[in-house]
DNA sequence: CAGAAAGTGGCACTGAGTGTAAAATTCGAG
DNA sequence: CTCGAATTTTACACTCAGTGCCACTTTCTG
């Protein structure tokens, strides 16, 4: 990797780390960007071509994950569908319980903020669209179809959302927790195959 | 009604009005929290006094309906779960449906802007809340039942909210969509009911 | 009608977010 | 290693959301 790369990346790793210390001793409204930039040896202006938005400074985490999602849901292309999800969240949740610390903190700020939690939910819309094209497989032809597939994603994501924060907010790892999410699913996703919904 | 709340009322109307209006002409980011209330004939400073947010002025029906949902869902007491929230949905939709062009509008201008977008999702949420209030009847008293109840909750949230998403985009009645969407989910009812999770 | 209560307007301030141009750093070619 | 090009950082200035404060006006109550 280029010294630039270098660089950018470990600019970016102070600032997320610096921004939940900051906001983890003070409060997320009692810190600026400007602290934030200066805790992290940087210019405010810099720190705002780095994260676009104060807030994005705590979605590291949940946008990171999608990728390894797509990843994961593409090498158990071979299962089918719900153990597919099931699969891919394991995935996840292993990754993340390499070092589980900073996520918890994470989320603990974001979710008692209003604002914060806002943007969390936009971020699960983001899963949620994902979730729903790995149902469907494509994009849906009917508004039939595309309620159905929808309906489904949401479940699944309100189960990991939910999963999450009783995760964030105990001791247990996440592992067990997903699979009563997933086990409760699976019921759902058989019903729904019966009622003629395409999975693939 | 005393000349104080009738006046509180008209304002607030002029308000979200000037501002849907505004929205839709020129763009949301094209319009200063200024120009809505001049346009509405009051100071920037009341105008901040009716909404705390710019969003918020977008924000007046989705909150509108929860009081809505609340007692709809007080009315038809007597119905098992799934008819009720069903019931409680088409009477929402009922009311939308009297004059929706505004909602449509509003809710355009709400899905084109991610950070509106991520406050829907934020009122979403609230929903989920009252849903899964409505569905286990008391707090959760193990994680795996408050993950049950989310679940369903989100399952429903997300049929509802693509139905309105659906709608908003075009132009058939909001009624048949709903029971599309409630048919798909009283499977996943039945299918939660036979798994133990408790449904008054 | 007078005084209390509620609401409005003006002003000044903080802080998020952005455009711009100059200065600093990194890169690639010879 | 060195010079010029490309990229990145910084400083500065600006707009606008959102808030505290206080004087002013409107509405209510007796």
């Amino acid at each position: 990797m280029s010294v630039r790369e270098t660089n950018k990346q470990r600019t970016r790793h102070a600032l997320a780390n610096a921004a939940v210390d900051l906001f983890t001793q003070r409060g997320y409204d009692a810190v600026t960007m400007a602290d934030v930039a200066e805790s992290a040896g940087v210019s405010r202006r810099t720190a705002f071509r780095y994260f676009a938005s104060k807030d994005d400074l705590l979605m590291e985490y949940p946008l990171s994950w999608l990728p390894l999602f797509d990843e994961a849901v593409e090498r158990h292309g071979d299962l089918p569908l719900p153990d597919r999800l099931r699969a891919a969240s394991h995935a996840i949740a292993a990754h993340i319980e390499v070092d589980p610390e900073p996520v918890k903190r994470a989320m603990a700020i974001a979710l008692s903020q209003p604002a914060l939690a806002a943007r969390y939910a936009a971020v699960a819309r983001q899963w949620i669209d994902r979730i729903a094209t790995e149902i469907a497989g494509e994009p849906p032809e009917s508004p039939e179809e595309a309620v159905r597939t929808r309906v489904l994603a949401s479940a699944v994501m309100g189960m990991i959302d939910t999963t999450l924060e009783l995760w964030a907010a105990g001791d247990e790892p996440m592992s067990p927790l997903l699979d009563v999410g997933f086990d409760l699913l699976d019921g759902a996703f058989t019903q729904a195959r019966q009622s003629k919904v395409e999975l693939r």
